[in-house]
DNA sequence: AATACATATGAACGCATGTTCATATATAGG
DNA sequence: CCTATATATGAACATGCGTTCATATGTATT
């Protein structure tokens, strides 16, 4: 015999069945995972990036937000709706134009903690 | 003429140029861009998450969490790397057997923020 | 030294994602 | 109604990413 296998799963050797045993049980709900992950990775690109620090400061427009960000109206509009879609902006329409701001005040704290981590991290990279 | 166009830019029409030269003044550096980028983009994936879940519990070895997470040792060890690259998990070895655990208390925040954001998106979406 | 075990890592494969391009929708003005 | 403008969206293309598979490294035991 090679290996010990847990009770349910593929062939993986376990090394504290207990340690194991009460993680399964404190496990996050599937869609609990995925709705972070979401989140996260919503945050996770560059130009949202940007145009999330943009709309800490004030509501945009669509056009006002391409030329600050030297991108193309198309790339920008595509972005905003991936933001919109996980609330984390919001928008209103005022004649032709559409304005953006942040949805909630739960992003902001993300980022403030985002950035301190960032500090954090630089420390120990020396 | 058909468009204005923005001082350095490509072609975008520009609505409001005081904004506009405002935010490019407020701009983060890229270096700041790219590493909040990469701290959010590390936690946007299920499997990271679940991990992070985990060892915000307790630390943990190698072995559990593949066990844990009925994942193979490999999958696990690969993300672990990405985790500890963005120093958002340490590790300590001890015999055979390397144990993570989170790195600082700032992921600890940032986890309890994109659960709180996750509430209120619910709320919205009836 | 030789074996067994725990972890790390490189290559490869399939799938997701960001941008561009072309075009559609929506609103204002003549 | 027709044009111009602001925004949205679908398709396509290139790049990035997570898993698997095979294998390497590192540590204890004999």
């Amino acid at each position: 015999m090679k290996n010990q296998f847990s009770d349910d799963s593929c062939a993986v050797t376990v090394i504290h069945p207990e340690v194991v045993a009460e993680m399964k049980q404190v496990q996050l709900p599937d869609q609990t995972v995925t709705g972070l992950a979401e989140i996260f990775k919503t945050l996770g690109d560059p130009t949202r990036i940007r145009i999330m620090h943009f709309l800490r400061k004030r509501e945009m427009c669509v056009c006002d937000l391409a030329a600050a960000l030297d991108m193309s109206q198309s790339a920008i509009s595509h972005q905003l709706r991936i933001l919109r879609n996980f609330r984390l902006v919001k928008n209103r329409r005022d004649g032709k134009q559409v304005f953006y701001s942040l949805d909630d005040d739960h992003v902001h704290t993300l980022f403030a903690q985002g950035l301190e981590h960032l500090e954090h991290a630089s420390w120990n990279n020396g």
